[in-house]
DNA sequence: TCTGGGGTCCTAGGACCC
DNA sequence: TCTGGGGTCCTAGGACCC
């Protein structure tokens, strides 16, 4: 029996938002936004006033004068993300989260026992309104972009099912933002060439989007206005790269200033790599300067390493590096480090001639130590948190505007 | 005190190899 | 006068997504 496949993308509305309000009855039906420096998420509330998230805060104070600034539920947040995709997974094992608050689900093999896609996607709105008292919008398609188009179609809080037979008539009048992959500059380049909706972009010929676009991106989009969407359920998909940023305000480009900055995003890093045996090879640094112009700096090493102090004096090389390429600029606003090439950690243990992380050999007592070191360490903050110990130089009281609770959340397995 | 943080993918040019 | 050709790796930058 052939089983055509049946695509859910679920997705929790405004989510942080929502579970503020959640835990906090007196925060329903109002406009509020998670955050504070800058809003992370917006209630629909406070959306109405133009208040989106990545928003500096002060802007959104200016739209929504009784905006209510709130947040801080981690742990909360995390747990209903969980239980939410975990309904997903009571239907089907065919399950790809995107991120905490978002996930695909091929329920194609799942109709004999559960019903129709349709249904499937009821139950589960159902579900996680009653079990966990949350709203999710759901889109159902045969592929996985007109799945994700028909869930934003049917926010907040709503089912959107494309009838198999009537794909392209859906699609066709929907503007090419809704498309996966159009963001601000491929809106611009289109909307100057007159192209506005997603079939005026089907009607456009390959040629001229690759021209206008690029190969990839031009024959990606041209295939995906057809509703031509390869792409399967992926249910283990690993991360290729790891990093950390910081931003700084406006501060001196002085190694005073960047050196310790430098160590608590390697030190970051560096332990999550440790945890999963997964050392980098390539390290990129990324400085942006006041005027918010960004250069980045990259070295591909001949062993991995994942060390808290290499990778720390690597990128702050790399930083050093920068500066004296740019010697004008005297301010900076963010530092950035990224780990890449990760390795495969199976290979990596079996690996018997495997060098030490700081790229000494194993038997050099500078490296044992310093191995020894970041071990320790490692297990005492799995116990005691994360802030239990740390490089006595990366101990910055406010180094960032974001707790790390909350830059965990969007964290990738590796 | 305008503009967070963690990711993926693509392009273009140069180095280097055969 | 012209000046291989393909493949791989690396770096820097840009666009995009959540």
């Amino acid at each position: 029996m052939e089983v055509v496949s049946a695509i859910l993308h679920a997705d929790l509305d405004a989510f942080y938002a929502s579970v503020e309000q959640l835990l906090n009855p007196a925060l329903r039906g109002k406009p509020i936004a998670v955050g504070g420096g800058v809003v992370l998420a917006a209630s629909y509330e406070a959306r109405a006033f133009g208040v989106r998230s990545g928003m500096p805060g002060r802007r959104a104070r200016e739209l929504c004068p009784d905006l209510i600034f709130t947040g801080g539920h981690f742990t909360e947040y995390q747990r209903l993300g969980d239980a939410a995709i975990d309904v997903l997974r009571d239907y089907t094992p065919d399950v790809e989260r995107i991120s905490i608050d978002e996930a695909f689900a091929d329920v194609g093999g799942s109709t004999q026992l559960f019903g129709a896609p349709g249904e499937i996607a009821k139950t589960v709105r159902a579900r996680v309104r009653a079990e966990l008292g949350l709203p999710i919008s759901i889109g159902v398609a045969r592929t996985k972009h007109l799945a994700k188009i028909a869930s934003q179609v049917a926010k907040p809080d709503g089912l959107v099912i494309v009838d198999p037979n009537t794909e392209l008539e859906f699609l066709h009048n929907l503007p090419v933002e809704l498309m996966w992959g159009v963001g601000p500059a491929t809106k611009e380049r289109l909307a100057a060439n007159g192209i506005e909706t997603i079939g005026q972009l089907a009607q456009s010929s390959p040629q001229a989007m690759q021209r206008l676009l690029g190969k990839a991106v031009g024959r990606k989009l041209t295939a995906l206005a057809w509703n031509k969407d390869p792409r399967e359920i992926q249910t283990h998909r690993r991360a290729t790269s790891a990093g950390a940023q910081s931003a700084l305000g406006r501060k001196p480009a002085t190694e005073k200033v960047f050196r310790p900055v430098l160590l608590h995003l390697a030190e970051r890093i560096a332990r999550r790599l440790r945890a999963k045996d997964r050392p980098c090879r390539t390290v990129t640094v990324r400085v942006r300067f006041a005027d918010m112009r960004a250069v980045t700096r990259a070295i591909t090493l001949p062993a991995p390493i994942s060390a808290t102090t290499m990778l720390a004096e690597i990128a702050i090389d790399l930083v050093g590096s920068v500066l004296r390429d740019y010697p004008d600029e005297r301010t900076i606003s963010l530092l950035a480090i990224s780990a890449s090439h990760l390795g495969e950690s199976v290979l990596q243990l079996e690996l018997p001639f495997k060098l030490a992380d700081d790229g000494l050999r194993p038997g050099t007592r500078k490296g044992m130590a310093r191995g020894r070191a970041d071990r320790a360490m490692d297990a005492i903050r799995d116990r005691f948190g994360a802030e239990a110990v740390t490089y006595a130089s990366a101990a910055l009281g406010s180094l960032s505007s974001v707790p790390d609770d909350f830059r965990s959340l969007a964290e990738k397995d590796l």
